[in-house]
DNA sequence: ATATAACATTACGCTACGTAACAAGCAAGT
DNA sequence: ACTTGCTTGTTACGTAGCGTAATGTTATAT
């Protein structure tokens, strides 16, 4: 039909999309998105269809999908049902990046009040506690039924899968920083512990509401331990003790009342 | 005293420490942890010393910092000063880090309910608030004095960092859901509009613990979002109507009584 | 003395581009 | 016609943190 369809240089398709132009060459050059031709003096142009690929291409790679798995799987046209596969199953990949980092950061969190109290840093026990943890399997729990377990209990369904990794988060990331208070040596007395009793507390509270039934649910859960990812039950089993401890301290020193489910 | 004192091969090293010889192999390449010297065939060794200087480098590289920094910053004892800054400095990196992170996750999320429910994605649209957020500085959120803001109306002090920051990215996120929800052109009164409704209502109540006042006080901070980060209000903007009328369903569809001071 | 296993060494490759260093095109001035 | 100067495009090399392959060395068994 119209065979004076518009074209494009790489610069103009640069500005268009934010991208740079090497960046463009670059995508020539693997392949992932060939320019539609060059003009006599070898220069690249564009089409409005492959403008359209790219921002798809942008799209995923924002996502932090890799230029590869784009172009082996995304570039043209996917069926939904291998969409869906692959955004779900990148999903994974992107939660098992966070949970590394929010122990890293609860790792620092901890070093850094260390430090400030002027104690070394007991790096041999810091790192073998890393490498405890680093194995953990979170695909397992994404696929856990979490919510038929704690949830049904809860009744509060209709969550989504965020909320849901969201909560499993916070409690590894609460786990690690007890264990790491512990390992190093903290008194479950002392105020660091202390500290960490209250966020306990609280995001207890926050799960459960406050409802006695439901916490006493939870903790029905938080016992049945065996069915939780190796890693993890490792974790609880050197946490454990310490977060009785320093949150029985808490409850006491603040007259906190407390349900009966929870001894 | 002891010329004798023990050696090791990159072998004995590699074991004990969990690398791999090629690590080691690296590290003496770029100088970050040089040999104590090398046998008559030109083969490595390190003494203790050696090990111990490298515990401390696979702690450091654990939490995510560069070798290069390492090598630079903090591989010969720093002082306490520098340790504190550089780790707290790093933190904010980890912190943006799980910001993206976090928002890639929502668009996952909501794009694979798109999927499943047989809709196309609008990859522009995404991809446009994807670079609307991008740019966003979580380092002044660090900065940004929110405990005294809210924390000191919540009468809720002696919050880690941590806890602070994760409030925020708990925010971030749940507006990067409606901004999207909205764009998309999803009804406040739809499906997915209210499984977010429920999750925004749940979060609120959660930080607040329901306490009127406190809902007052968070609500005024909210308005002020004048001292936001510039990303942060462009991002309220688009979803603040969203929420609002999201939130109005839900309320009157699940008959929850209101504090007076959310109109 | 020699075959073999175990261990160590360097060289090249990878991801997603940024940063030169150089070439080509296009308008205005001479 | 030719130069000047600016914009735009091109390829080549470098980056981090190692993995992998090809090759060389030592210890042990025969």
């Amino acid at each position: 039909m119209n065979s004076d369809e518009r074209i494009f240089s790489v610069g103009e398709v640069a500005r268009s999309t934010g991208l740079t132009v090497r960046t463009l060459q670059y995508y020539d050059n693997i392949g992932i998105l060939p320019t539609s031709g060059r003009t006599e003096s070898g220069r690249r142009y564009y089409t409005e269809k492959d403008i359209i690929k790219l921002e798809q291409i942008v799209f995923y790679k924002s996502l932090g999908i890799s230029l590869q798995e784009i172009k082996e799987e995304l570039v043209d046209s996917p069926t939904p049902k291998v969409l869906e596969q692959m955004l779900s199953s990148h999903m994974d990949i992107l939660l098992r990046k966070i949970s590394s980092l929010n122990l890293a950061i609860s790792i620092i969190d901890v070093s850094v009040t260390e430090i400030r109290s002027g104690n070394s840093l007991p790096w041999e026990t810091l790192t073998n506690l890393i490498r405890t943890m680093e194995g953990s399997s979170l695909k397992d729990w994404a696929n856990y039924d979490f919510d038929s377990m704690i949830y049904d209990s809860l009744k509060m369904k209709n969550i989504t899968t965020k909320g849901t990794i969201d909560i499993y988060l916070s409690i590894r990331s609460l786990l690690a920083e007890a264990a790491m208070l512990s390992k190093i040596g903290h008194d479950p007395s002392d105020t660091s512990a202390q500290v960490f009793a209250k966020r306990w507390w609280e995001f207890i509270m926050s799960i459960t509401g406050g409802d006695e039934s439901v916490i006493s649910a939870f903790d029905a859960v938080n016992k049945n331990r065996d069915e939780w990812p190796e890693v993890d039950r490792e974790l609880y089993r050197i946490a454990e003790p310490f977060i009785e401890k320093a949150l029985g301290i808490y409850i006491m020193k603040n007259n906190i009342t407390v349900p009966a489910s929870l001894k």
